[in-house]
DNA sequence: AGCACGATTAACT
DNA sequence: GTTAATCGTGCTC
């Protein structure tokens, strides 16, 4: 695949961990009213991989693994969003991977910016470049990613947010490591690393 | 019907 | 390093 070439439901349709760590250099592409977003993937996490149990998942922890109203996305095809609200005031964005059926996504942790800066500092309260986008509550806010945006198809002629191909694997390096913000979820997924990040990009959440 | 808490952030000491 | 902000969801009564 070149560069501007979209990820197809076949690119999405794989385990949750390898989708994490392909993602890493990828392009996050959000067309939303007059603006075009653009940010650069460097930060990722996976919530469970392929039919692997992980309790730190949204969709194996509530109601003994069964869908609920919320998690009823992540359970269906690839390659769609899975947008929820957390701490009463904050929006996560993950892109639904795996089979149908299995609750694999990929949360999207943190961006490089690299298009629409004018309107993603208006929406982050004109703060620096440096905390637009270092953050999955702080990217979603930027790129106006809220409710409306669950359920959403990355890989249709007519989505409003898409992942593209954009820098060669070959020109950076990727480290892993514990997902963030696990709280009493037990071991071994507390522990276990599922977390990619691209190695040295200033751009990775704190 | 009520309640505890969260895949976080920003603003404190 | 600590903590308030703030509310939808899922679980218990």
């Amino acid at each position: 695949m070149s560069a501007g070439n979209r990820a197809d439901i076949e690119f999405f349709a794989r385990p949750a961990r390898l989708v994490a760590r392909e993602l890493l250099g990828k392009m996050l592409v959000r067309r939303c009213k007059d603006d075009l977003f653009k940010g650069l993937i460097v930060e990722s996490e996976a919530y469970c991989d392929g039919d692997q149990p992980d309790l730190a998942c949204h969709g194996d922890r509530a109601n003994d693994g069964q869908p609920t109203e919320r998690t009823r996305v992540m359970f269906g095809r690839a390659g769609h969003a899975y947008v929820y609200f957390t701490y009463g005031m904050h929006w996560m964005f993950n892109i639904v991977t795996g089979a149908e059926g299995q609750a694999n996504a990929v949360l999207i942790r943190a961006l490089e910016p690299v298009y629409g800066l004018s309107t993603m500092t208006h929406n982050r309260k004109n703060l620096p470049i440096s905390e637009l986008t270092n953050g999955p509550a702080k990217l979603a806010q930027a790129l106006e990613i809220d409710k409306s945006l669950n359920g959403a198809n990355l890989c249709s002629d007519n989505s409003v947010i898409w992942v593209e191909d954009a820098v060669k694997p070959e020109k950076y390096s990727i480290s892993k490591g514990p997902r963030i913000g696990l709280g009493k979820t037990p071991e071994p997924w507390f522990s276990i690393p599922w977390r990619f990040w691209i190695q040295k990009n200033s751009f990775v959440s704190r």
